[in-house]
DNA sequence: TGCTCTTGATAGTCTGTGCCTATCAGGACG
DNA sequence: CGTCCTGATAGGCACAGACTATCAAGAGCA
């Protein structure tokens, strides 16, 4: 049994005229009579009573046909529903964000974003790289937006943009003095945030400590850590979206002397099979953050 | 797009392993791979994320398979309802009955018809002879019980039983005390059915006139015309199946000396499909009625 | 009664497609 | 680094579905 064979069979139904409905199918009568003896055959009824002049359908077939308009239904539905799923740029795209860079560039992009892929639909989930990782090769999520390279042949990525760190200060601390601060300087007395943020790592990294300063601080949140320096409890390092709320807090900000940073980059499955979406995703933030690396050192964004 | 497409489709996502899928819809992995590439094609989406050793659905996957599931659920449904539609002598028969036959046969042979055909449901319809032949013609019957001959090369009919005709007379009428009576005695004052009863034609026939006598009796059943004679007003002459009413009215039945009766047949479409249930039912109606005609002279049913 | 028109069925043929087996390619794992 | 697993690809075969041409059966009409 075959969809066509049952679109055949309405065709018969509705016009009662195998000419006619042959006509409508745009296959030739004999086509229609030989479809329909051989669907009689597979489901062993009669469908039609052929009589000189006139096709009337069987009570069978009148029992039938409710469920063959059904099929026939949920098959122009599957075309339907097809046909606007093709759009590679429409949709939905889950988006993996780490916490250190969502608050920050979400806000940013989320109008763009509209604008330029207005049937995309970005739906953000925040979580650790690690986390957003397993997901990520887990099927949860299409996409990442992630400041670590990413490895293993099963995922792809492509850099999006240059975020400079700057150096946090109290504006009491004495590195606050001057116009532009030497990454080691921070060491002594650098705030960090918990385990899992890449940018604690980075921070550290940074600095040229291996180990964070003792003591129980776990900071989850930038935001956290900006309450920490403001209340003078040390100084830290962040990345330069941060900025505007850094000051916010009025905190001092100052470039760094080597200008370290990270690189904000979007992974996907290697196989994802709807790389455009995520590359037109991609473009979007790029392109609203071109130019980002030299304003952020002038603190403009 | 095809239902064995949508099949695979289904497997597939179901098992999420080329091999085990192909080996559940019993045929090889390639053709299976090979098929749903043509799927996607078609519709011009991906339903599935290929990695190294994981087959994923799509979002786009998602968003159909239900209409998918439903297709595909549908068609097995028109599957299973033709399975039991197969038997022949299953589902309904619309049958018409004379209205001079029905309420005297339709009692006998209703039991028998349940237990030889409990499968087949035989729904009566009382009406003449023409309406009953334009109701067969129309489809609106499935078969009709006459007692006339049919014709056209559109109809087909079967004899079932014949039928003798019994003068019908009030107690003290003179020929009540002969033991049989010659048809043609009948004439002089014979009581007939309204036009349209089959009957009617018969009996003026049996009895050698052309026309009804004149009058406005319209009796529109045997019923009406054994009361009219239990009166006094006439003779008549019924079917011999009609006796045992007859006589609850008290009145005299005799044979008629030439024998003269009706043949109740059976009549379909010639195309009628379900021809084996009509030769089903016309068979048991005549097994009932077997030997009819020598015990009906002798006024046993 | 016989002619013609309509309509569905049948025959013969061709092409496309679905299936197979054999093999390739890429990634995972020991 | 070789082996296994898994899906993709290639080549070939067979059948199903489509076409054209034609037949057969009824209906309508002269």
């Amino acid at each position: 049994m075959n969809l066509r064979d049952l679109r055949y069979l309405l065709a018969v139904a509705e016009h009662g005229h195998f000419g006619r409905a042959a006509e409508a199918c745009g296959v030739s009568q004999p086509t229609l009579s030989v479809q329909i003896r051989k669907l009689e055959g597979q489901l062993g009824v009669a469908l039609f009573e052929r009589g000189g002049k006139t096709v009337a359908p069987t009570s069978a077939c009148e029992r039938l046909i409710g469920h063959v308009r059904a099929a026939v239904a949920e098959a122009d539905a599957i075309l339907a529903v097809a046909g606007s799923l093709r759009d590679p740029l429409a949709g939905r795209i889950r988006l993996g964000v780490i916490p250190t860079l969502a608050p920050y560039l979400l806000p940013l992009v989320f109008a763009p974003l509209r604008d330029a892929l207005p049937h995309l639909e970005v739906e953000p989930w925040e979580d650790q790289t690690a986390a957003l990782l397993d997901r990520l090769r887990g099927h949860e999520l299409d996409a990442a937006l992630l400041a670590t390279d990413v490895d293993g042949p099963d995922l792809a990525s492509q850099p999006l943009f240059a975020e400079p760190f700057l150096a946090a200060l109290p504006p009491e601390h004495p590195l606050a003095r001057k116009a532009m601060v030497a990454e080691a300087e921070l060491a002594r007395d650098i705030l960090v945030l918990a385990d899992g943020h890449c940018l604690r790592d980075q921070a550290l990294a940074a600095c040229g400590r291996s180990e964070a300063l003792g003591g129980t601080l776990r900071a989850v949140s930038i935001s956290t850590l900006l309450n920490m320096v403001a209340a003078g409890y040390g100084t830290t390092l962040i990345p330069a979206l941060a900025a505007g709320a850094a000051e916010d807090a009025g905190i001092v900000l100052r470039p760094l002397a080597a200008r370290v940073g990270r690189t904000v980059r979007i992974a996907w499955r290697a196989h994802f099979p709807r790389r455009a979406a995520i590359e037109a995703v991609g473009e979007v933030i790029a392109a609203r953050l071109r130019g980002f690396a030299q304003g952020a050192a002038k603190g403009a964004v």
